[in-house]
DNA sequence: AGGATTTGACCCTA
DNA sequence: TAGGGTCAAATCCT
């Protein structure tokens, strides 16, 4: 690695590293001054906006930040693809496809967080899937799902879920949701019909790796009629569903965006 | 017919 | 070299 190349990729790492702290003091700051705004107040809401804005526009640069930083490793595997291809249109295809998209291998994409839940695919935003694994030693597949914004806004990004082994031979079904990169794809603003009414607490949500420190929270959950299984989930306000700081804005999500619900079944 | 899902192959990373 | 993430053709579904 060259003296150059390294120095830009530390570069980069050292301003999302920034950008993220920003986000924490943002959040501090959101708790400090929220609740001295009356919240009926148009003055509370023109605050929300702006600090959503501000996530929004955060959330952004580090994808950018992100992809710039796989720049080289992009461009190998254009170069990988050109000799090795299986011909020349093929790898004139993907060589102006990944201009606009950017590395494809998730590796080098920054793992933002993951929960274990009954209900994998309610989690506010719409996913498609373009993937099945069997993990070597793992008793359950791993599907592998990418933000159905991915052609249309470029949102990068992506999620895995993995059926958790049981012990017991219990009926309850528990999941590893696994979340990469930063969503940079603007919500329809639509609230999913499956949302009939709410309730208080008792979140599918069984354990988060790690603390809940998320501050946009209010504790409203949301009951939901799956079609296909005809379960009847609890599903909590979005904001429950992270399980740090750095997920709330890698989701974009705060106490004045309802959830949206993601139609997906299980795979 | 077109979108969604499945599945085997490809290939990157550790 | 094995494991696992992604691609893309085949298949399914509406």
């Amino acid at each position: 690695m060259g003296i150059l190349e390294s120095s830009t990729h530390s570069s980069s790492q050292v301003a999302i590293n920034e950008i993220e702290r920003q986000r924490a003091l943002m959040i501090d700051l959101h708790d400090l001054v929220l609740p001295k705004l009356d919240p009926c107040s148009g003055q509370a809401k023109l605050v929300q906006q702006l600090f959503q804005d501000i996530f929004n526009s955060s959330s952004k640069v580090i994808s950018f930040l992100e992809l710039g930083d796989n720049s080289e490793k992009q461009a190998n595997r254009i170069e990988y693809k050109r000799t090795h291809g299986k011909n020349n249109m093929e790898s004139h295809v993907l060589e102006e496809e990944t201009k606009e998209v950017g590395n494809k291998r998730r590796k080098n994409v920054k793992h933002i967080g993951s929960v274990v839940t009954e209900a994998p695919h309610f989690d506010g935003y719409q996913w498609k899937k373009y993937g099945q694994k069997w993990i070597s030693k793992a008793k359950h597949s791993r599907s592998y799902y990418r933000c159905a914004s991915s052609k249309g806004q470029g949102c990068l990004a992506t999620k895995t879920v993995q059926q958790k082994e049981t012990n017991g031979g219990g009926t309850v079904r528990l999941f590893n949701v696994d979340y990469y990169g930063q969503h940079v794809c603007k919500k329809d603003g639509i609230i999913h019909p499956y949302v009939a009414k709410t309730a208080r607490h008792s979140a599918p949500i069984v354990n988060h790796n790690q603390s809940s420190i998320s501050t946009f929270v209010n504790n409203d959950v949301h009951r939901i009629q799956d079609e296909s299984y005809e379960n009847l989930f609890t599903v909590p306000d979005m904001s429950e569903y992270l399980i740090d700081i750095e997920m709330a804005g890698a989701l974009e999500i705060t106490s004045m965006n309802l959830p949206l619900i993601s139609e997906d079944i299980w795979a």
